[in-house]
DNA sequence: AATTTAAAAGACAAAAACATCTTTTAATCT
DNA sequence: AGATTAAAAGATGTTTTTGTCTTTTAAATT
């Protein structure tokens, strides 16, 4: 499904919509710390996701991740794009380069319900919603 | 989503499906011909899938592969776990450990209807099932 | 029995993904 | 200004996935 850096970029950009602020603001040996991942691959992707303007991010002293107000309001699927490429939600799931719905594969009509739940996870929600609706059910982010 | 061997391994399976029997069997070069996939590597891949049973194979002249009547009956879900392995549809779509009702991932809960819609479509049908619906909507396999 | 055909098996190679380490740059604090 | 802190950047290493090539084994045909 998502990559390994996918799957920490997700969880890193919650942890840090839930947990930080302009004025509060986490480093990745913390985050890292955190989430339980190796800190350097986890530098490399916030890296990324900061010089795609996902998250926010500060020098020196005091400095560190976070996510803006402004941050918060793109959906999850900005984060899978930065990262894994926005193939992802299009790409036919046998691999077909030109599976459509004049060319279909033979999975092709069944995927189209996967397709939406898919969707429904990472387009149609911001990432503030996502946390929103995490923390109203006391999940750990 | 699958790996690009478990791609290879379904449209090989769906392809053995539609064409061959007993009787009629396939080689590794028709096949990788017709799929317009790396004859090697799919050469492995078929290996793999008559081992663990999954598709039929004769060696030497009139040698080849194909899917007999009760390789048909099985799930394509069997193709997927004996190449990617059995974790794909259980597994947490974070790749938490630990995801599950009781300590679930922020994206748990959502989760389930693409688990829903991925089991509908390569555990709730046969080989045979799939293959005869491509049939009738004569898409190419 | 000898030859041919094609899968089975295994060794090997390239590329991508995953991960770590070091150096540089920019900001803060004294 | 100098020291310190932490992200940015880049070099490097490891593992997994993907892909190729060669040898072996078994079956059929002559």
């Amino acid at each position: 499904m998502f990559s390994k850096s996918c799957k920490y970029a997700i969880r890193a950009v919650l942890h840090l919509a839930a947990f930080t602020a302009e004025e509060r603001k986490l480093g990745v040996q913390a985050l890292a710390d955190s989430l339980e991942v190796p800190k350097h691959f986890l530098g490399k992707i916030l890296q990324e996701l900061s010089r795609q303007g996902i998250v926010s991010s500060a020098k020196g002293p005091t400095g560190g991740f976070f996510l803006s107000d402004a941050d918060r309001q793109a959906p999850l699927s900005r984060v899978v794009e930065a990262i894994d490429g926005p193939e992802v939600f299009s790409s036919c799931i046998l691999g077909l380069p030109v599976c459509g719905a004049d060319n279909p594969c033979p999975l092709h009509f069944q995927a189209l319900e996967y397709r939406e739940a898919l969707q429904e996870i990472i387009e149609d929600r911001s990432i503030a919603q996502v946390v929103e609706g995490a923390l109203e059910k006391d999940l750990k982010l």
